[in-house]
DNA sequence: TAATATTTTTAGACTTATCTAAATTTATTT
DNA sequence: AAATAAATTTAGATAAGTCTAAAAATATTA
């Protein structure tokens, strides 16, 4: 058994992999809102139980089995983030830290239990794609809102940015998952989009803003 | 906040105050699984907080506070166990573990929304009441199957003992939650009791099994 | 490449919850 | 009521996870 903390460990290792092979200790610490220290003690620890391959001052990364147990915590945390959406009306902006504690209860008997009880979903509120029981994860299409132009159209699937801020704003100005956005214009000095929400109306939002959305061009 | 820890404490004492109204440390330990000195240095802490009144070597009992935060995590207890039992369709053996971990999310919101969710029972899966938003809960009358002399009935609402075992054993023999028991005959000898289920057939159990399920009488 | 800056690790301390063993208090027997 | 037994508390250790400050290693810059 893997205490709370080293799972956090693990997850936060699993989502700092994604942009480099080798993730810091620093990295991890800010991630973990701990210090360095903190840090490569655990470090240590989850090497030791052969979770990650560690060499001093060179960094970490998952070994298979750090990496089976970051994906299972994931499941749950996106799992039950659906569970609170869908049936007990929470938004999307308030579910994180709930679905914090819940993804570390461990038992799979629960988790194949409620992923039925939510006719077996594919993404969560979100857009992030639910890794399977097995382990395997629908990998991200990279594709923002910011990389269209002028013209152009896509289906909103998913945010890069978790934030509750973020969140409430979009769903403010009506960017939520599904939404069909064109591109109106671009300024060219700060990259700020002029779009339109489902053929409606004129928006207009920021560089960050529209780099944090995934979206789908239509086929 | 209180750890996982400080709340089972003040779950166990609350329980054992039932029979007492001073609880002693012993009592604690077996309760918890733990040691004597454990249970010391903890409720040392619990009377610094005030959520116990404790004089060494008197006993503990909860202060108002504490028998607050334990109905609570009671009532998140059973409302879970609900949700297992009825939305995941967990057996009412198998979901108490569980529960005895879900118990301790504490969000009013989630709880609240919980209870909503599973349209407001009265009763967990065990026939225990559960605890209202503010703390109220409906004692339980205790009267037992073996209270009942011959050719009376009682409806099954609730069992004492909680163990895998029984439960199952009660789900073997057709004992379940609103089932109509007669009283056949009882031996003297060991006071186990021949009985019909549903006016159906004739089992006989023993005085252990009879006197762990609470019943109501028919009106 | 030498000096400086940054990152990472080590050393030692602290907190929470636990334990064993010994000491103390309360309860029970004779 | 004294002696013994049982229950409870204290003292001192241990393990997990964290921290600060200092030391060591690596990276950067002039």
């Amino acid at each position: 058994m893997n205490s709370f903390t080293e799972e956090n460990y693990l997850k936060a290792i699993f989502k700092l992999s994604k942009h480099k092979e080798e993730v810091s200790t620093n990295a991890v610490a800010d991630e973990l809102n701990t210090k360095a220290s903190s840090v490569t003690d655990m470090i240590k620890k989850l090497a030791d139980k052969k979770l990650v391959n560690y060499a001093p001052y060179k960094g970490v990364n998952l070994t298979d089995a750090g990496r089976k147990i970051a994906v299972s915590v994931i499941r749950k945390h996106r799992l039950w983030e659906v569970f609170l959406v869908d049936k007990l009306k929470f938004k999307w902006d308030e579910v994180h830290d709930l679905a914090e504690e819940l993804e570390h209860i461990n038992s799979e008997e629960l988790t194949e239990r409620l992923e039925e009880f939510l006719e077996f979903p594919k993404y969560d509120p979100h857009g992030d794609p639910i890794p399977d029981k097995n382990g395997n994860i629908d990998r991200h299409k990279e594709q923002t809102l910011a990389d269209l132009s002028i013209n152009e159209t896509g289906i909103i699937v998913g945010v890069k940015d978790h934030s509750k801020s973020y969140l409430n704003y979009l769903d403010n100005v009506g960017l939520v998952l599904g939404a069909e956005v064109q591109i109106l214009g671009v300024v060219e000095f700060d990259n700020s989009m002029s779009i339109s929400i489902n053929k409606q109306g004129k928006t207009i939002i920021s560089n960050q803003a529209s780099k944090n959305l995934y979206i789908k061009k239509p086929n």
